[in-house]
DNA sequence: ACTAATTTGTAAATCGGCATGACGAATAGC
DNA sequence: GCTATTCGTCATGCCGATTTACAAATTAGT
């Protein structure tokens, strides 16, 4: 019964739960832990001052901490300033993992990642997932999840919750998959396939993707746009530090945002969606290649090469990104807009004519547009993270089931 | 000192501040205060078993509250039930005052709503503010905010903060207008020019509105998408039950979302904004009108009374209304979309054509699209209700300056 | 080397705030 | 009238953070 990570906050005062003294030491314990495994290794009395408590009041917090397996005493830090030197504190290598799993068009992976943020274990598998069943990818997929469990658990770490990434829209729930259009996959819902030892967290990799460059990226700010793209083109929103998912969960659904309201007929039922102009499928058409495996590497390399005709093809859907992110812009106001996923590698060629577009629709200054660092792994990461995160939040639930 | 009400969510709990026992005691507060306000008047047992926490910890709080004068009681409740009958408790009639004013184009009003929500006092005064500097409209503003507030003392109540609604863009410092096109202001600060002996807060008319939709509409969810038009369209979006506001405050620009990327160009540099399509000025021009005073009462005459050529533009301007739109919700995913402020006036001849774009370009259910009941007195009513809420969400900080 | 100053971690006492349990008060049903 | 039920309050206790005090460990100064 955990909460499901970095869910959007709850409401004002009115409706949340009733505010007694064992939430208020829940809230206080979270906030060391997340002081300590933000700033590194931290004296009691270091914590102390950060976070706004006494030193008495931290002591007895670490204690716990320390019982219930999420912290580790380094013993007395080198000091160079005056008086008795404080005694490391550090996030436990031997706590709780975080288990992270990716489904692909082309590849499954997992991995297992500590509470210091080091990934520890890791297993993936490549072959075409297209079109075969839910069940058949997930036996897969849990036999890598053992695999990489079992290396974890080698290291001493304990799995505290597996999340999963797939390549399509998942409800609110945070278990079944509406729409995956790469997978053929619609309204499966994967609670019971995958395995039920831990808490699960199902959910859309761009979002994964998102909140891997907000905590792992560097300089990465708290309001951001984070686009992704495979077949379809994925936002997500990252406002105040949390995900927006909308009502249904589906918010970030760039790829049927208008981009020339006469254009072609789209699937989705509209015309002129960006995806008719961005997405994979139509930029190797405008390209003039086939449909291949490794369709972004392919393209990566013709435009590496000097192929005029596929670097035509990125600059035109760079430049209809441009367009449908104006919108995005405009509305949300973020701070920046990161390019990510298997879009970071094409970034070359469509980041020129999106920059652009961009600039020329804005009045003032326009919103930077810069490249994820992280790339194809963010989604996978991100996953394993928001495990870790949501132990940070609140520490007191792991070690209730310690 | 009081927190800008209702700023986005702080962060998780790293950031936030520290927690001791006065935060729990000020959050129950709060609580209550809520309870109380959302559902009537209320016994303490009754609040007791609605905010979870027991009757003698609430009977503590309202005392405070009481003594506070943010309560009052009502007496014994007529019973119906067996047992001892409640005491009934409700907000104060004579406690603080939220002041709410709005600079319109060809208006300025202000009005006090008590805790309960009720108005108790307004004055507004017609005459086109455009072109007149910043000042002499202030100047004017403050001599109704000086009525204003000498009604409501005379009710016994007491002013305990001042939002203005300007339509145009404001900084994230709530003080500064950055660009209000219909009144020719750049760059203006208002905190110097408004009375100084409570707390202020400026914002968007369309932000107000869309909070006036939130607390005051019936069944208003807490996501959706708030759409006012004057001659420039503002959306405001709304999450999670809080506002949206963007890094430089300035999210929910929905009039230069691109509608047709090789359109016109725009004074904002782009070509095809919607601006363009919807704006007022687009579209008394495709009606064939001259721009006059009542813009909207003009437009919405015309096509009361059969103008074809008025229906045609009004028409035209919800299919750009919905493209543009189609964007937004696939973006976010709100859970409906208002029409708010001077919009629902002309709502009748906007709605078909914006729904069937809408649905057209929808692959499930399409959003719902709804009018605001509260149509133009949205911004004025949700200023001065924020003021309100900025108490009852923390009716420690108005207590400690009573 | 010795002392003074400084900082850390912990222990004891205190305080604030909610829960618990008991009680008188006020009502409905019999 | 009697009982069951609910409401508001009081005394008590527990929990958690603060305050105050102190021993331990280091640097700076003479």
């Amino acid at each position: 019964m955990t909460a499901p990570p970095h869910e959007a906050h709850p409401a004002g005062p009115g409706r949340s739960l009733p505010d007694t003294q064992q939430g208020m030491r829940r809230r206080n314990l979270a906030r060391v832990m997340h002081a300590v495994s933000a700033e590194g290794p931290l004296s009691r009395a270091a914590v102390a001052s950060r976070i706004g408590l006494t030193r008495a009041a931290v002591s007895t917090l670490v204690d716990e901490l320390i019982r219930s397996g999420l912290l580790e005493e380094l013993g007395p830090q080198r000091p160079g300033r005056v008086g008795r030197p404080g005694s490391a504190l550090a996030v436990s290598g031997r706590g709780p993992a975080g288990i992270g799993a990716e489904i692909g068009v082309d590849h499954l992976a997992v991995c297992a990642v500590d509470l210091s943020g080091r990934t520890r274990s890791r297993a993936e598998r490549h072959g075409l997932n297209r079109g075969r069943s839910p069940r058949t990818v997930i036996e897969e997929l849990n036999e890598l999840i053992r695999l990489v469990v079992a290396g974890a658990e080698g290291e001493g770490l304990r799995p505290a919750g597996l999340a999963v990434a797939v390549p399509g829209l998942v409800a609110r729930d945070a278990r079944t998959v509406v729409r995956a259009p790469n997978l053929d996959w619609r309204d499966t819902d994967l609670g019971g396939l995958l395995p039920s030892g831990f808490p699960l967290t199902v959910d859309n990799e761009a979002n994964f993707g998102a909140l891997a460059e907000l905590w792992l990226g560097e300089g990465t700010p708290r309001d951001f746009l984070h686009v992704s793209a495979e077949i379809g083109i994925g936002a997500a929103v990252v406002v105040d530090g949390g995900l927006l998912r909308g009502t249904r969960g589906f918010a970030g659904e760039l790829g049927h945002v208008p981009v020339r309201p006469d254009g072609p007929e789209c699937a989705c039922g509209g015309r002129g969606c960006l995806e008719q102009y961005a997405g994979e499928e139509a930029v190797l058409r405008a390209a003039g290649l086939e449909p291949d495996e490794d369709r972004v590497g392919l393209l990566a390399g013709r435009a590496a090469a000097g192929d005029e005709d596929v670097r035509r093809a990125l600059r035109d859907a760079g430049t209809a990104l441009g367009v449908a992110l104006t919108g995005a812009v405009n509305l949300l106001d973020p701070e920046s807009v990161v390019l990510g996923g298997e879009l970071s590698a094409l970034a070359p060629w469509l980041l020129p004519s999106l920059r652009d577009e961009l600039a020329r629709r804005t009045a003032g200054p326009a919103c930077p547009v810069s490249v994820s660092r992280l790339g194809p792994q963010g989604p996978l990461l991100g996953a394993a993270h928001s495990v870790v995160r949501a132990v940070l939040d609140d520490p007191a639930a792991v070690a209730g089931r310690a």
